[in-house]
DNA sequence: TATTGTTATACTCTATAACTATA
DNA sequence: TATAGTTATAGAGTATAACAATA
């Protein structure tokens, strides 16, 4: 067992290992293609959810596991920058909705490119076999059968 | 091509997405383990990394992918905690050699142990074949042959 | 002059706790 | 009282730029 999260020959990993190393090679990719338009991991994952849902700021609190407070942070930052905005809900005077704009609509269509061509540059090496197996078995670990 | 980084069902799954998905499990897993004690995902890597070597700041600054400012800020709030100490280069006067403490291998082992049993259990459903295929392909992915 | 490392400064991300407004 | 959200505050993590000490 290895476990040293770094700097290991590929055949010495274990599973675990070779999972975490995984993870960092993806995120760093992922991280790297959000740079480009001056968004965190965090930003893009917001655009993301947005895309199709205007979601209230608790619901997004759930989707992304933070608490609401990080939440108001992160959707103040974003629509200073015009990338979002907020909505008041019409059936509760509490409540507010995240709209995405059509600014971040295009910074996040740009954004998910990069994230595209970077993440499919990693897995380049493989045959289309070895493709198809790998999102089986990425998909059934992210949402088990 | 679907590409929304949350909420699709596993069959609609590009390879992008699925290794998006994939990377963002495996690292809440990650931070979680090492939250259990009091640690961040990059403090956890730097006790990996220091497992083995007594790198210097710019050994740590190329191998975490950060700037030196950012790991003199990491080796500080490490040390603070006694996880880790700063030893001087006896053949370079400004160069300092970072090494680990006995409390940090402690609390490392402890982190690693939790890491492996979360991470473990991502994977807890897939049959033996699957693991070994998902081994191969993860470690061929972070370290193309 | 070049290199190793630290310090000063600033920003993002995150959390906890206290608060406001509405239900 | 309970809920949705914001604000105040604090700390980690990161970067850039300026600096100190040594090579």
């Amino acid at each position: 067992m290895s476990t040293t999260m770094l700097g290991d020959r590929p055949e010495d990993l274990t599973l675990v290992d070779a999972l975490v190393q995984l993870s960092f090679t993806v995120h760093a990719a992922l991280a790297a293609a959000a740079a480009e338009q001056d968004l965190s991991v965090t930003q893009l994952r917001l655009l993301g959810i947005l895309r199709d849902r205007q979601p209230l700021m608790l619901d997004l609190a759930r989707v992304l596991g933070l608490e609401k407070s990080s939440v108001s942070g992160l959707v103040d930052r974003a629509a200073k920058r015009g990338l979002v905005e907020r909505v008041d809900a019409t059936h509760d005077g509490r409540a507010v909705h995240v709209r995405i704009t059509a600014e971040g609509r295009r910074v996040g269509r740009r954004a998910q490119r990069r994230v595209n061509a970077e993440v499919e540059q990693l897995a380049a090496g493989l045959g289309e076999q070895d493709r198809a197996e790998l999102r089986r078995l990425a998909a059934e670990v992210v949402a088990p059968a």
